[in-house]
DNA sequence: CTGAAAGCGCTAACAT
DNA sequence: ATGTTAGCGCTTTCAG
């Protein structure tokens, strides 16, 4: 049997509690019992069991972190596994543990009911995939501690964080126009489904109407492929933009084909631009300028929230988290 | 305050044992009872405390997964992610919930030690990324349910599961044969680094043996620019390779490039094909065969074995999973 | 088939 | 500064 707090103060020949205190660093225990149970925990080698801690607690020292995990969520989305990974780095820290948990939005309302109500976790860190008005509705209601990742898409009284897509279209555009370049030609997602392009374009703009200057756009971008032919029908043209701005780094590769094929070079021709670091930016030639956001960071910080919201029960979060950075390559 | 089961005995006017054993299936509670009882949970909204419950049982209904958790891995190693996801669902399917954990391999031994004497988890599967003598050590003498995942490269009674590379190597040899390819050139990684393409090469060599062919290889290919004008290079030959089989997705593409710089046409002058169906097999044109490694399915049996070892202590698994498969598409 | 009672190992009033 | 004690909410013998 693994040694207790019993075998512990019978050692130390003093009571339970004063060894519960000794162990919790309580200041009504002297520095003096405190070292001396401190170093006889270390030699019987015991390990507070955290079961009990967390029943006599009332708390488990545990977030959750729920969100859709289907099959093939790890290749398509890294993103969100960059989230988790600052998440749980953040909590560590803290003494926390961070449990993983796959819900799916037809069922998360009642999944995530359950779960907070079985009290297997002290709060929810719920990824904006599988948010719904009806799981809003219990979230709030029940006042249980919960940080959305994503802004939802409706108002709410939710508490959430996301990137600023905003921002990291203003950053795009000042170290452009920094640079030197005017002719802007950015690619877009899908019309109706990418919202990110969307909020990224309201960024560039907001940079470029300071200078009064305008920007092209192409949406309906949606892979490869059509980057690659747009990019074709781009270069007939008499006057060529001066730079490529993808949103993200399977158009710029489909840019960067076309381009390459027409014998132009990179960036003394044409220059190129993507936002995320991801997946070749950095393994391609030239290698690719690209405005980053950094998801790890963002986790961390849903992390801190999170933390303060389970002190505070009571505090709502709702905020834009400002991490993108330009990753200056050769293809500016 | 929740509702207990003490409301719940009071409720349905019998013992608290009663309504313990009838939530929990007992067969020594009548079905009559059974039934009121459950009907008044549900009406009542009663969650077992899962806290209270881990105590009493002495177990959590968790598993830990520990890995090496720093910035960036969500990018650079999604394989892991989704061999996460695959252990979450199934033990979420079982009832058990799944923590994940940073260790690092210098610390892993003392950091897991600790995790696992204080209850924290029934049941530990680690990446073979933060595996050391010394861990393996602490894991077999104090006999810690535990899996690795990934083979250990020293011999040990640790229990682990594997990818069968090997496998995935004559899959893919076997294939080419079929498709009536026998000039085949394998670009491999860095020589020393990358034992994933050895065992690859291993079994490629085993089913051309049986034909009594031979196979080219070049390795060192660590990169994209390095696959590109190795290509290059190889196209200047008066006899080209009938298919290049690449060791990832990277490496193929820098052959793509090359390739079509050169004016040749895939598959019809050259056929090309790539291990890890990541990232961009299916985005690229023509879109590339690929050897499927199931990472998913991986995680689920992982977490199969990990369940298994949880409930037979003094069980051991030592095993490969084969889990390649063949995702035919354009390029072969 | 049902109930009484003894924990599970620790925390936190409260008393000393 | 230390000890006593009553839980935390559930499971699990053991009687009945």
């Amino acid at each position: 049997m693994a040694v207790t707090i019993y075998d512990l103060a019978k050692a130390a020949d003093c009571s339970i509690s004063t060894v519960s205190k000794a162990l919790n660093d309580s200041y009504t225990v002297s520095e003096a019992t405190k070292e001396k149970i401190r170093a006889l925990a270390e030699e019987l080698g015991y390990r507070p069991n955290e079961r009990a801690r967390s029943f006599a607690r009332k708390k488990n020292g545990t977030v959750l972190f729920a969100a859709d995990l289907s099959r093939g969520v790890g290749f398509e989305n890294p993103h969100l596994f960059e989230i988790v990974t600052g998440v749980e780095r953040y909590l560590d820290e803290k003494g926390y543990s961070l449990t993983l948990k796959h819900v799916e939005k037809t069922t998360a309302p009642d999944q995530i009911r359950s779960l907070m109500h079985s009290e297997q976790a002290d709060g929810i860190i719920l990824h904006a995939g599988v948010l719904t008005k009806q799981l809003a509705t219990v979230l709030v209601k029940e006042s249980l501690p919960h940080l959305i990742i994503g802004k939802p898409d409706f108002p709410s009284q939710l508490s959430w964080m996301d990137i600023s897509h905003e921002a990291a279209g203003q950053i795009a555009a000042n170290y452009l126009l920094d640079k030197g370049y005017r002719r802007i030609l950015f690619l877009m997602g899908d019309k109706q489904e990418d919202q990110i392009s969307a909020r990224r374009l309201a960024g560039l703009l907001a940079a470029l109407e300071e200078e009064e200057l305008s920007i092209e756009t192409m949406a309906d971008m949606t892979d490869y492929e059509k980057a690659r032919t747009a990019m074709e029908q781009i270069l007939e043209r008499e006057k060529i933009p001066e730079v490529i701005l993808c949103t993200n780094n399977y158009l710029a590769m489909g840019c960067m084909q076309s381009i390459r094929a027409k014998g132009l070079k990179i960036p003394k021709d044409i220059a190129l631009m993507t936002f995320d670091n991801y997946p070749f930016s950095m393994i391609v030639q030239p290698t690719l300028t690209a405005i980053e956001v950094d998801m790890y960071e963002m986790g961390w910080q849903a992390a801190r929230f999170m933390l303060q919201m389970i002190k505070k029960p009571n505090l709502q979060t709702q905020s834009f988290c400002t991490t993108p950075t330009i990753i200056e390559r050769e293809s500016t």
